[in-house]
DNA sequence: ATAATTTGTAAATTCGTTTTTAGTAAAACA
DNA sequence: TGTTTTACTAAAAACGAATTTACAAATTAT
């Protein structure tokens, strides 16, 4: 066991506690022979500063808090890696809680994050977050907090997303280019902003290519947008109307279960019909046929919005002024077999 | 920000830090009247304890840590729910970080988890790892390490594991039975233990049903079993030997990888030939062929682990003695469309 | 009525580091 | 020679909670 502290080594040299301590963190009124003992020293026995006590001098623990709706997610977990890279170059660690999509969770791992004292938050909010005090909480607590991907527009704080409407709106506007004619869309529920942002820009799109929005080629995912809900939905539509010609899904799972239910029903895709995912999931890529759709740059978010988050730690640390960002970064279309 | 201590409250009343300390944790020699007055300004004043404070005092963090090869994964990250599930229950939290399948970081995360001094570690090894002495660190630091998946039989602690070899053997005894006379096995490299426990499984299958072991049929994966170790040795088995009638995969995305190959080459499965995976990843469950492979039970792998965990560190508080455990968690085979 | 016990509270110590303040010696200056 | 720097080291005071010890006052027992 690791118990080497200052007292010890100072005592087995016959110095005192603040020299020792003084040598180790290279301050210059140590002569360099006492410094030379004590690095000396130190290395035999292992030293390795009690970081409890180092966390209650000065007040900060080097680690953030992340906390996400769900881990087992292409998007989320390629997220996380963004934000790893960014906390490993600066020596922070991240303790990783998950929401289950559940505005309950949410507050009960904001409250763990906040009486463990990490130095700042990191968050994609739950589908059920419908009310911000708990957000609010944690900047009236002081920790600096950073959204992104699920954001609450209202919270004052900085926010790392894509442009969904914009996103939303070029997908649509590329199947429009192919030629496609009547494009249903597959929307998410109504509670996160992104699904709505997707739906508007789908219906944009629609109106600058003076193609009539028609309301009953829109249908709603219930469950968290899961394959299920593009499959269910598939059958619906596909039944329905007969010559829709392409399908612009609110994510990549929905588009799946679109795909799953043409193959078993013998739908030739594109040659039927057209289908355009959203996110980019790895298992887009293998899927036959392999899946257009629009690339989300997880890695380039967890990476942003942690970088923020340090910046705005290292700001409240000594002092100086922030301003909230708010930064969306590029998508595009992916083009693969499924248009 | 919540500053408010002890002292801050024992101020305010005229009574001491002792007092207060004492009537919020439910000591008895509190007098009632006192014990109201300090609870209820505690509460106006949303005192909480200085986890700082209380780390240096008491010892221990309440975190422990994690580290696997990589989060972007649908094992690991099922692996994790059921950890974080396990911790939930018990007021953990947990640090995770990733090896990236490299001894060089396991060695660096681990030394950043016994400065952070976490409670306790959990780690699934890289497949670089084929020295342990960073392990043996962990245990002589007296910081319960607990194994899962990929372990170090030699390293003196907790592991939970599946029977990777008998999980093969049934499964190519699987194969056997439905009739597959020529079975190719598409292997994983020869560091993880659990690669070589599968190539095991398979041949053992093959020798106790009278099937001669053939060398050339057993093909190396050489990427850390990806989609293009499947796709790129479908490609040279199946125009080396036609006569292949089936492909025991050392993992579902070795297989999706031979899914594709044979799908783009109009080779039927299982029509032509039959293939299965490892794992139960979810995106087998939705590619056509849906692919049949053997269920791995991350989250009760991951659930087990922790609560593992948590005993060994609650018997070291305690001071009581442990013996450690290795679990192996039961598989079988999921039949879906692929054989 | 006096000693023994219980009850409630306070003071002091500890955890291990960091940092501010103090203090002693040697070296430099006038 | 005496004063001021400089160079080094030590002591002390935080940080905030937990806990052991101490000590009154109030009960109870004898």
């Amino acid at each position: 066991m690791n118990n080497t502290t200052l007292k010890e080594i100072a005592h087995q040299l016959g110095i005192s506690i603040t020299t020792v301590s003084k040598a180790l963190k290279g301050y210059t009124d140590v002569s360099a022979s006492t410094k030379k003992a004590v690095v000396d020293l130190a290395k035999k026995m292992h030293y390795s500063p009690n970081s409890f006590a180092v966390n209650l001098r000065t007040k900060e623990s080097k680690t953030i808090g992340l906390i996400i709706p769900t881990l087992v997610h292409d998007f989320f977990s390629t997220v996380i890696q963004g934000i790893l890279e960014e906390a490993d170059k600066r020596d922070y660690l991240v303790i990783i809680l998950q929401s289950n999509e559940k505005l309950e969770f949410e507050k009960k791992q904001i409250d763990l994050l906040l009486n463990k004292r990490v130095d700042g938050i990191l968050m994609s909010l739950s589908n059920e977050t419908g009310e911000f005090a708990h957000l609010n909480a944690i900047i009236n607590h002081e920790t600096p907090l950073v959204l992104f991907d699920k954001i609450a527009k209202l919270v004052n704080c900085s926010k790392v997303t894509i442009n969904d409407r914009k996103a939303a709106y070029d997908a649509v506007c590329y199947l429009i280019n192919k030629g496609y004619k009547k494009i249903a869309h597959f929307r998410g529920s109504y509670m996160p902003q992104n699904s709505i942002d997707r739906f508007l820009g789908y219906k944009k799109a629609l109106e600058d290519n003076n193609i009539i929005y028609d309301a009953s080629l829109v249908f709603l995912c219930e469950n968290n947008n899961d394959f299920n809900d593009g499959y269910e939905n598939a059958k619906i539509a596909l039944n329905q109307y007969q010559d829709i010609d392409a399908i612009f899904a609110v994510t990549d799972l929905v588009a799946i279960g679109i795909i799953k239910y043409c193959n078993e029903i013998g739908i030739s895709i594109p040659g039927k019909i057209a289908v355009l995912g959203f996110s980019n999931w790895f298992m887009s890529s293998v899927i036959t046929p392999k899946l257009s759709t629009v690339e989300q740059p997880g890695f380039e978010i967890g990476k942003k919005s942690a970088a923020i988050l340090f910046d705005e730690i290292h700001s409240k640390k000594n002092n100086t002024s922030i301003s909230f960002q708010s930064i969306e970064l590029p998508t595009y279309v992916i083009e693969r077999e499924s248009t």
